[in-house]
DNA sequence: AAAATTTCATAACATACGTCAATCATTTTA
DNA sequence: TAAAATGATTGACGTATGTTATGAAATTTT
């Protein structure tokens, strides 16, 4: 059905032709256009989503109405305000599109329902939560640990090709830097 | 068995007598004495602890031979290396004992069959690592958007009456300053 | 109780990053 | 194509935090 989430699945789980049908009864597919809000804080929060094509950011607005960028996803990567989901509880992100963009939805409740009748998905997605908490750890280390111009470099591995797609105030954003700095690093980065 | 777990397990799922005897079953208990280490870098991570009684902190030691600490516990949090305990990989980080302390032990592989056995449990430890995701996810915000005194204060509500058993110097590492700057955000607050 | 060690506070100075403002290049829109 | 909006860079300057050093207070050890 989905040839891109079927290939990411596979690298987790084999899927018998059944499985694969059953869990294909339950995507559902969705194209925003560039701007466009996936979720906006407030909504209730019934889906994660695997993007096939496009990028994303996933954003709080503090109370100064300031945004902080806490995921960026591009293809082959997955983007919900999880807290929300995990929790079924409103949305306290925001997430909107950098570019025309390409999802593949999950509901919450027809995955559990996919738990029980296929383990192997409990499994699957279990791998995924577990993964997803180290990443998070290793980012709390890597900001305790690393000069700012060493965490723009991870995150150039971390997010491969991005720089030309998403502006580098973005990015700066996202590390939590300002993109006055951010051009300054970029600058000593390039002369070294 | 153990009555400070057991209550803590309560609160999210309710046990019958036989399942809390399974549960016993696999509990190993472990006494610590101040400076003595749980976990050392390099060392398998078979089991997570749950701390009945002490203090312990689990830190990374950077290439220049620096301590950065991920995660303090005192009673009823859990603790380990949740990345080599999920990937069954050998230790990154150190984990070590600020005061003599008592932990209660479970075994990976013996978890797993629980898991099994019991669903419950497996729908348990399910919420107990959506929760760390999410605080995971709350603290790298935290750190986007606040300030470090902010940081500080969001940390005495994090860990209660932490600050009489922890050297200042330990939670400004937590908080990835120096205790130098700590205890100018300390005067600033007092005086306001 | 005395000595040693640990912990905290403070000051002077250095540095990285933020702020504000201006400019220029690029992209988008009219 | 022209105008407008967007994004990147740079400079001057301010502020928060790091660095180094010192001493006092509290705690632990002898």
């Amino acid at each position: 059905m989905y040839p891109e989430i079927e290939k990411h699945i596979s690298k987790y789980v084999t899927l018998t032709l059944e499985e694969s049908e059953r869990f294909s009864s339950i995507l559902i597919h969705k194209k925003l256009r560039k701007r466009q809000y996936l979720i906006q804080e407030g909504d209730a929060v019934q889906y994660e989503y695997y993007v096939i094509k496009g990028c994303l950011k996933a954003f709080e607005v503090d109370h100064l109405g300031n945004e902080h960028i806490v995921q960026f996803a591009i293809e082959d990567w997955w983007i919900s305000d999880f807290k929300a989901f995990f929790k079924e509880d409103k949305a306290s992100l925001n997430i909107d599109c950098i570019e025309d963009s390409e999802l593949i939805g999950i509901k919450k409740s027809d995955l559990e329902q996919l738990y029980l009748d296929v383990p192997k998905f409990d499994r699957l997605f279990r791998i995924k939560l577990t993964n997803a908490f180290v990443s998070l750890q290793d980012r709390i280390l890597s900001s305790l640990e690393k000069t700012s111009s060493e965490r723009y470099l991870e995150f150039l591995k971390t997010y491969p090709n991005i720089e030309q797609r998403v502006p580098n105030y973005l990015i700066a954003n996202y590390l939590g830097i300002k993109p006055e700095s951010l051009s300054r690093l970029r600058r000593q980065i390039i002369s070294s």
